[in-house]
DNA sequence: ATAATACTCTATAAATCCGATAGACTTTAT
DNA sequence: ATAAAGTCTATCGGATTTATAGAGTATTAT
C-alpha cells in the first residue's frame, strides 16, 4: 500500500494538471476538493516544489501550479519521492539496495528473482503512467475491468 | 516493501520445502540457518500452521513440516497472509476494499486504473511463483539480469 | 505604503505498526 | 519421570505515519 502522503500527492498533481490553464491554484481549493487536510497538503506541495515538479506564487492571486509538462511527470517518480523504493525487497532496489541476511547466494536466490520480476513490471507500468495519460484515461468513457 | 515477517516466512517455507524429505525441522535450525530471531520465527510458523500450510510435531524429534505440496504454496497467498493486500490502493483490492475519499468517480478515476494494472501484474507473477518454482529457479545456474 | 493574501517553517502530538523478547505452559517420545 | 520441543500471553521500545498548531515571511493589488 502506498502512504496517504503519496496518494494525496497524486490527487493534487492530477488536479493541478487538469486545471493548469487556470493559473495558480489555492492550497485551500485543492484541500477542499480532494478532502485532504490542508496543513498536511502544504507539506506535500512543498516537497513537490523542491522536487521541481511544481512552483508557487505568493500573495494575492497566488497558489501552486505545475512547471513540468504533464507527460513528464510519471507515477514511479512521485511514489519514490514520498514512499521510497518501489520494490518489495531491499535486495532488488537500485537506490536503496541492501543485502538480505537470510540469503546465502543472491545470484541464485529464487525469492529474489520473483521480486525482481514484480519490480520490473511495476516500474514499467508506473513509468508509462504520467499525469497526461491519467487525465486522458479519465476522459475515456469505456470501463475496463 | 514487504515486512520482515513476510520475508522470514518465505525463507522458512523455502527451507522447509527444500528439506521436506528430512522429516520435521527444528525451529532452532530454521532460525540459525536463516538468521531469523527464534521467538519471532515461532510466531510466524504458528501463523503458517493456522493457515494450513504447515504442521508441527511436539516433543523429541518434533519440528515443523510442510503439509501442502510445494506447487500449491504461492507467494501471493503468503504475502497476503502476513502483509494484507497486495494492491497499492485500498480501492483496487478485493478483500480489503475501501473507497477513496479524494476520488469523485471511481469508475473513471485515472489513478485507480493505473494501480489496477499494477495490482493485476503483481498478482499474476506472485500467483505463478510457488515454492516449487522458487526451488527450481535456485537450481538453474544461468543468471538473469 | 499597507493590508490582505498566501506560502513557509518548526514543533509537536497522537496513533499505529513493527520487530523483538521473556517466561510460563503444554504436549510428546523415550 | 524427564527432557525436548512447540504454544500461548504479555509486553516493550522505537520508528513511522498522519495530522495539527502557530508563528513567521514574502508578495501583490490597490
Amino acid at each position: 500500500m502506498i502512504s496517504k502522503k503519496a496518494k494525496y500527492a497524486i490527487h493534487a498533481l492530477v488536479k493541478l494538471a487538469r486545471d493548469r490553464e487556470k493559473g495558480p491554484i489555492l492550497i485551500s481549493e485543492i484541500s477542499k476538493e480532494g478532502h485532504i487536510p490542508q496543513k498536511f497538503l502544504e507539506a506535500i506541495l512543498l516537497d513537490l516544489k523542491r522536487a521541481g515538479v511544481l512552483n508557487s506564487k505568493k500573495g494575492k492571486g497566488g497558489g501552486y501550479y505545475l512547471i513540468k509538462k504533464p507527460e513528464e511527470v510519471n507515477m514511479a517518480d512521485v511514489l519514490r519521492l514520498f514512499d521510497g523504493a518501489l520494490a518489495l525487497l531491499p535486495c532488488v532496489t537500485y537506490k536503496y539496495y541492501e543485502r538480505c541476511e537470510e540469503c546465502t547466494d543472491e545470484l541464485t536466490c529464487g525469492i529474489r528473482r520473483v521480486m525482481q520480476q514484480v519490480r520490473d513490471e511495476t516500474v514499467r507500468i508506473l513509468k508509462d503512467s504520467t499525469l497526461a495519460t491519467v487525465l486522458a484515461s479519465e476522459k475515456s468513457t469505456y470501463k475496463e475491468q
